[in-house]
Formats: structure tokens, C-alpha cells, sequence
DNA sequence: TATGATGCTTCGGAAATCGAAGCGCAAGGA
DNA sequence: TCCTTGCGCTTCGATTTCCGAAGCATCATA
């Protein structure tokens, strides 16, 4: 994997996160969990390859699992976006700040 | 910009942060501001290319800025910054889960 | 029986990324 | 003055990733 090679965590989780949807699905998930289909749906119907991809890595590196028919967060994956929550705030903020300075 | 269209400021943040590298340079121009050549070497040599298109969105984004030769945070992109902070001490703890479940 | 939903897979084309090379400029030494 | 070094990029061809539409097998409902 990629940012592997540095023996530093953090860098594998940010090339992890850094992946097309990565981060959009765990945010998906984390409202509620959901099935294949709804959850292509809920991200902008996002191509269905992708999201395979994107699920098999998610799988692999413990933060998604399947079950029921379903796919929720695993521990892991809510604790990372329990991290995750308060970019909801900041990106407010940032918007707001875009609409004062926009030209 | 993907996601955009939602409306939804969180939505236009995962996207902007969910492209590859994007997390990598606001994590490592947050440990310490960095010229161009110096944000390459840091990030793995991570093309030139890449990092030329990335910084101009972080730039347009205004959570980067450019000056006396060299990048670094914004208010708004260290606040970002801020908010991931965690992640580290999230990643270390997945890091071990990885090993103690390893096959 | 057929109709729709689900979880995918396949495939061709478009777009993003990579990696190596090179350019123009500025600073420092010999 | 020439030479080297580092800088911030740009260009370009090759590879990888992503997209989007279609299709398939399965199950539930009508």
C-alpha cells in the first residue's frame, strides 16, 4: 500500500483516506448503514466498480464490514469518524468564510 | 467541483480531501511550512504534477498560500489541520489492531 | 409469471496520476 | 567569469484510476 513504506500509521491512513470517496463513504455509513445499491445513491451515484473497490479496501483495513445484507462501520471505522465529526463545523465555517470573500 | 452541487459544505470538504495527496500536504505543511521541491521529497517525491494541481486548489480553496517562496497554512487550512489532529492517535491505535489481528 | 430491487461484474472511453526530463532563474563558489 | 546547485515549476508519454452504461443472477413481491 501506498505511504506503507514509512513504518508511520498516520501516513498509511492518509493515503487510505486520500482515495476517490474513501472518506464520503465512511461518512455515508456513519449516518446509517446501508446496502450496495442506496449507498451509490446517497454518494452522487458514484460508479458501482469504484465502490467495489472502495468497500474491498475499506473491508480489508477493518472500518467497513458486511453483514445482513448490509454494510455498516466496524468499531474502528466509528472511531475514525468519531475523529472525523468536526470537520462538519469547520467546513461550515470555511463556506461561510468563502461567501464573505467570494468576488 | 464534485460534490458541490449538494449544497452541503461537508460534502464539498470530503471531496477536496479525497483527492490523492490533498490530506498528505496540509498534514506535512502543518508540521512545517516547505518550499516546492522540499513538499515533494517530504511526500514520498509525489510528482511534480500533482503537487502543482493540488496546491493550486488548496490555494483557490484558501487553506494554502504562497508567499516569500514558500507554502504553508492559511488560518482556515490550520484550523483544518487542527480539527484532523486526532487522527494520529486514531491511526496508531488501528495500526495495532492491525498487528494483534494479523494472520 | 413478470416486475422490480439488490449486489455486484464487465467493458470501453475519459480523466487523473505518475515519472522522468527539461527550462529559466538565482545564489554561491572557484 | 564560468560552473554547479537548488529552486519553482512545465511538458509529455505511459500507466492507473475512474466513470457510466449495460448486463447478470438472485430474491421478494404482485
Amino acid at each position: 500500500m501506498r505511504g506503507s513504506d514509512s513504518g508511520r500509521p498516520i501516513m498509511v491512513a492518509l493515503d487510505l483516506l486520500g482515495r476517490r470517496w474513501a472518506l464520503r463513504i465512511l461518512w455515508e455509513l456513519h449516518q446509517a448503514p446501508a446496502g450496495f445499491r442506496e449507498l451509490q445513491r446517497r454518494c452522487e451515484r458514484m460508479s458501482a466498480s469504484v465502490l467495489t473497490t472502495r468497500l474491498e479496501e475499506l473491508q480489508a483495513s477493518r472500518l467497513v464490514a458486511q453483514e445482513d445484507g448490509g454494510y455498516h462501520l466496524t468499531e474502528l471505522g466509528a472511531e475514525l469518524v468519531a475523529v472525523l465529526l468536526p470537520l462538519n463545523a469547520w467546513s461550515k465555517r470555511w463556506a461561510e468564510a468563502d461567501i464573505s470573500t467570494a468576488k
